[in-house]
RNA sequence: GGGCCCAUAGUCUAGUGGUUUAUGACGCCACCCUUACAAGGUGGAUGUCCCCAGUUCGAAUCUGGGUGGGCCCACCA
């Protein structure tokens, strides 16, 4: 047998990628009888690449499966991509230099999806290449035909069971991308500004109020203060005239006010900030309209109309300081709403939108995330925080180009929606017609929609997207609800409850039974990493500068939740378990070649290994059993360094060199057994060099369709393993003595004496002892004798 | 401002009341070519367990308060 002297881990990482998907290795199978494990795989952004992030936590969830799997799971572990929405028009624009709003809409959806198809592939290597276990021939595209059906159907019955509504409504509104958008796609953002104190008229009287958005004046409605206000509470019910504009507004109390801020007096424009619309809507104030949808000033702003905000707010500033009515001005820093994809300050316009009404099942919800198990059990207190915080039932339309079309048209004559036939979707209305027609209506007397859903509409129905896939197949009332959901804490509050909210409306039931919270991959220095930082890194980088496995033994050192921060050191600890497993593996199967598969006669060091091994897998099975793939980790890699590598195979090194006996079947037996399990134990974090190595030396076939290995109850011995380890500290102590003395360890002292309490219990090691420590004379002794020669040790 | 989480050697980390003179790794220092491995081995040095107070016979561990950091929410006139 021609051996390699290394590992080349590249070499050995495709080719083995390539065999699990040939061999079907991970494919779920429908006809099994084995118990399911189901996992609603987070499907990614196709955004050109694969981030820290993303290997960080796809792999955590992939060390879950690959246990799951091996424990004896018919695995379901779909992959699905996201490429739906804002970020691809994004990617497209960007990419094809071509501006969406300038293309027909039709010809820009195809531009999408045809440079979906070629970016595809490449983006989910990535996945593919750092060992992930999907099925991948179970796939789906969040804009598939397949994924548009069900989001659509979603849609329909959601409506059939009265839950959506559209209404004119005020919504957060980008003047850039010129849509509505969620709370999720907002960002904060620190901007200097002014606040503007200006004059209001009471009669002959000023009435200050201090403002940073003078420009909206034009839509002012009313005017607040608090109710305990002393200074101010004067003012209720009188009427003041607003600067420039001169109209009237009415003065009312409100405890929103906070009489410490600016002059302690507010004015409301509709709309200004969230307070506006709650004043708009608790006291039914008049909507005036002072921005357009592409923000510039409307009419309404009279002299100032067509302007974009920011000139007008400084025209109207500049106009101000010359009528007097602006009094002060003062520098401020102020946290702003900011869209998360154009960066520019959001606004709050009144459209007609398409709404899910939700907020009256929040008790639902809240239960519902009560029966879910949670890894870590405390990121359920931040589901309860949003769902006890929701303010607005869920807004679904956005007014984009790319996206799940709303499977309506409207009436020409009467404004009413014409829905599509549940049997004719994926429909696109602006291409094709509703099957029926109101009565008295041609195709003439309809118009499409033209809004898309939001992205969270159909991205909230992965476990459908998932199992429908297998839907005609008589597993798939099996596969739902999910066994496990795992994603990142960052959209506890939008993916996650999103998808309980659809499971609960559409099924009247938890979409999943465990979801799994990991953390974020930090830089080195504990941040963020952004693309405007500088500081991201690029998984693919340290796949190709270590290897995949080593970038899942890195992600692998963080608990479940937990943030990690890069660190290059990590990946080198972890290329170094890597190549320590190759040559252990090569000694051991070097002396496995003439094994005959006995048990031998076990020496107490070989019972000591054994006892170690087994309480090992107990530990990190139970571990496992609970998402805490950490132990893996911690608890194996120790075994496997410490216990079997720098101790035991030290010291039977010599009994697997020896003359054929029991004794040497016995060793053979433990490191054969030890190989396998810390082999299969590893298998989950490490799943390159372990089926590479098991194949090699325990068995033809794949590692990872194993069985899990069982600890042996009755191998853990407390006793055995304490006097084990003394012997081991004996053995330290030689080396310590060696080492000190700048010998060789192969140097072999003519007698060693031992000093200790322990006596009874370490002669049945001296054996072991003897042959680590190269010394054949060993014996026991008292401190106070006097000893000519060799090496005097102390041991309690 | 509110909720949740985190804080242990230069760095990362184990440890949820006594078994700990705090675990392991990286890094550092010294020695060693030893029949798996020099891409190695053996040994060594390195800690106010964030701070203050309390509970307890005993606290890294429990409680309260503080400081620093993270995520989410609210505010952002």
């Amino acid at each position: 047998m021609e051996e390699k002297k290394r590992y080349d881990a590249a070499e050995a990482e495709e080719r083995w990628q390539k065999y699990w998907e040939k061999e079907g290795t991970y494919a779920f199978d429908p006809d099994s009888d084995k118990p399911i494990y189901s996992v609603d795989t987070p499907p990614p952004t196709v955004s050109g690449e694969m981030h820290l992030g993303h290997a960080f936590s796809y792999t955590q969830t992939d060390i879950i499966v690959r246990f799951k799997r091996m424990k004896g799971f018919n695995v379901f572990y779909p992959f699905g991509t996201d490429d739906n929405g804002l970020a691809t028009e994004r990617l497209i624009e960007k990419t094809k230099k071509v501006k969406a709003s300038k293309m027909d809409r039709q010809e820009f959806i195809d531009l999408c999806l045809e440079t979906l198809e070629t970016i595809r592939p490449e983006f989910v290597q990535d996945w593919k290449s750092l060992g992930i276990s999907c099925d991948w021939n179970v796939f789906y595209s969040t804009i598939n035909d397949h994924s548009r059906k069900i989001s659509q159907q979603s849609f329909l019955d959601l409506v059939k069971k009265d839950r959506v509504y559209r209404k004119e409504a005020p919504v957060i509104w980008d003047t850039q991308m010129q849509t509505a958008l969620s709370q999720v796609e907002l960002e904060d953002q620190e901007q200097d500004s002014y606040f503007n104190d200006i004059t209001f008229k009471d009669g002959g009287k000023d009435i200050i109020i201090a403002t940073t958005r003078p420009e909206l004046l034009c839509s002012c409605v009313a005017v607040f203060v608090h109710p305990d206000d002393e200074k101010h509470k004067k003012l209720v019910g009188k009427e003041l005239e607003v600067p420039v504009y001169h109209h009237k507004v009415k003065v009312i109390a409100d405890k929103r006010v906070d009489p410490e801020k600016g002059t302690g007096i507010v004015m409301c424009c509709t709309f200004g900030d969230q307070t506006d619309i709650e004043w708009y809507k608790a006291y039914d104030l008049p909507l005036r309209v002072g921005i357009t949808k592409d923000g510039k000033m409307t009419d309404l702003a009279e002299k100032y109309a067509g302007m974009p905000i920011k000139e007008a707010r400084k025209a109207i500033i500049e106009d101000m300081k010359k009528s007097g009515e602006l009094v002060n001005q003062k520098k401020i820093k102020h946290i702003v709403n900011v869209g998360e994809r154009s960066g520019v300050e959001i606004e709050i316009l009144e459209s007609p939108q398409w709404f899910v009404r939700y907020l009256d099942l929040r008790d639902t919800f809240l239960k519902s995330g009560k029966k879910l198990k949670w890894y870590p059990d405390h990121m359920r207190s931040r589901y309860d925080n949003w769902v006890n915080g929701l303010q607005w039932d869920w807004c679904i339309s956005r007014q984009r180009y790319f996206g799940v079309p709303f499977p309506v048209w409207y009436s020409k004559k009467t404004g009413e929606p014409i829905f599509a036939d549940s049997d004719q979707l994926p429909v696109d209305p602006l291409k094709d017609k509703p099957k029926k027609l109101p009565k008295d209506h041609t195709e003439d007397d309809i118009i499409p929609e033209t809004d898309v859903f939001d992205t969270w509409a159909t991205s909230s129905l992965t476990p459908d997207l998932a199992t429908q896939l297998f839907k005609d197949h008589k597993v798939f009332k099996k596969l739902q609800p999910m066994s496990l959901r795992p994603q990142a804490h960052d959209i506890i509050s939008f993916w996650l409850f999103n998808t309980l909210v659809k499971s609960q409306m559409h099924h009247k039931r938890n979409p999943w039974e465990t979801v799994a919270i990991s953390g974020w991959a930090l830089d080195a220095k504990g941040k963020k990493m952004s693309k405007s930082k500088g500081n991201v890194i690029h998984p693919q980088e340290m796949r190709d500068k270590y290897s995949a496995d080593a970038l899942r033994f890195w992600a692998s050192s963080s608990k479940l939740g937990d943030d990690l921060a890069f660190s290059e050191r990590e990946f080198i600890a972890a290329s170094r378990t890597i190549t320590k497993l190759w040559n252990l593996a090569r000694f051991t199967g070097m002396h496995l070649e003439d094994y005959d598969g006995g048990e031998g006669e076990l020496q107490p060091i070989d019972r000591w290994l054994l006892s170690r091994l087994n309480r090992t897998v107990a530990t990190v099975t139970d571990a496992l059993e609970n998402y805490d793939y950490v132990r893996i980790r911690l608890d194996v890699d120790k075994f496997f360094m410490q216990s079997l590598a720098d101790n035991y195979l030290e010291i039977v090194k010599d009994r697997l060199y020896g003359e054929k006996n029991e004794s040497r079947t016995a060793a053979q037996y433990v490191v054969k057994t030890a190989l396998t399990t810390v082999l299969k134990l590893f298998a989950p974090v490490l799943p390159h060099i372990t089926e590479e190595l098991y194949q090699e030396y325990c068995e033809k076939s794949s590692i990872h369709t194993s069985s899990w290995p069982e600890a042996t109850k009755k191998l853990i011995s407390d006793d055995i393993e304490k006097h084990g380890d003394l012997a081991v500290k004996v053995i330290s102590a030689v080396r310590k003595a060696k080492s000190q003395q700048g010998l060789s360890l192969k140097h072999e002292f003519n007698k060693i004496t031992i000093e200790s309490s322990s006596e009874k219990e370490l002669e049945a090691f001296l054996p072991a002892i003897s042959a680590a420590t190269k010394t054949k004379d060993i014996a026991f002794g008292k401190a106070k004798e006097e000893i000519e020669e060799g090496l005097k040790i102390s041991i309690d």
